[in-house]
DNA sequence: TTTGTTTGTAAGTGTGCACTCACACACTTC
DNA sequence: GAAGTGTGTGAGTGCACACTTACAAACAAA
């Protein structure tokens, strides 16, 4: 018994959210989630209830990664005012998506919500995400919109690459846009 | 000869934007745009150089759909400052996306960039709009900026299926965002 | 009518991948 | 040490799908 199921459920999905950032639910095969995680594809099948399954718990660590992150930043900050909290709150983001991979699941998911069970996980994703932004920073109904549409802008960013590209209008498009 | 290949391609193009935007780049098979166009498989690989160079080309029809829509929209509108220029695009393109293809397929190619031949042509795609924007309605760098964070919100709004949220946290994500 | 060109397809071929199953090893309990 | 339980894998199986090829029919030019 070289380790417990539980604790390899935890690489296993640290390997799904990275593989599938990169290629996607439908072009990553679960081969190489099994191979970033360092076990054999048959004991991912017994960990997880197949790939629709194990993208889900993907999903849903992900987003757990990121409300937890959002929360920690809004507790650093001194002031309490909603415009220093949001702020802190997408400070912390910015920092977390260095990476990428967090960034990338979310817009992978996305792509995949005609799957209702991914569409629903999506939902509850930024259900946890908005009503954290709109309770603890307590931000207006504008504010809280604002947060989302240039967290998703990001995206744009990030998966076209506009931060290599020097022209004005990419350099328009991520002005002032924290590090990503 | 039933018809010239140049139609065909326009038909299979617009089977193929429908058709890759409810399911993506590898979970269609050309096989279902073939049916959608009312061709054979064998005969779409004969029009294009093979499923990417379909994809491709569906991209660029895409995104010249989106410029002219908002080209047409700028044109319209009778005053000239930057605000009603950029509320009669942002018009336009609301009216354009109605229904939701053309928003799909945004979402679909910005997540499979990680194929540089994608990632080109989303490049150029957004550039066409972006210098558009920026050109056409005079609008500053932060106008630009706001432009697309909001356009991408609705990306958000319409794959997670907010609209039938009714929870307070999914108005708040999708006030005053123009008929998605 | 013959020859050539373009439009179109039916029927493969090969490969990649989701998922299974029989089996083996580690560790515990009695 | 025997029996049971949890961890782990190698070797399949079957199917979906990207792409090809050989062939046929429509049309044009001679």
């Amino acid at each position: 018994m070289r380790s417990t199921a539980e604790a390899r459920r935890v690489t296993v999905l640290n390997a799904a959210v990275s593989a599938f950032a990169r290629t996607g639910f439908h072009a990553t095969p679960v081969t190489a989630v099994a191979a970033a995680a360092g076990i054999s594809e048959a004991y991912v099948f017994r960990l997880f209830s197949g790939k629709l399954g194990l993208f889900v718990a993907a999903a849903e660590a992900c987003f757990a990664r990121i409300a937890e992150a959002i929360e920690v930043g809004a507790d650093r900050v001194g002031g309490t005012s909603p415009e220093e909290v949001l702020d802190a709150m997408g400070g912390a983001y910015a920092e977390l998506i260095a990476d990428r991979d967090l960034l990338l699941f979310q817009v992978q998911a996305q792509a995949v919500t005609d799957i209702p069970e991914i569409a629903e996980v999506v939902r509850a994703g930024y259900r946890r995400v908005a009503t954290l932004v709109q309770g603890r920073a307590g931000a207006s109904d504008a504010q809280v919109q604002q947060f989302f549409a240039y967290g998703q802008l990001c995206h744009l960013i990030v998966t076209a690459g506009l931060e290599q590209v020097p022209e004005p209008w990419a350099r328009a498009l991520t002005a002032g846009i924290r590090h990503p």
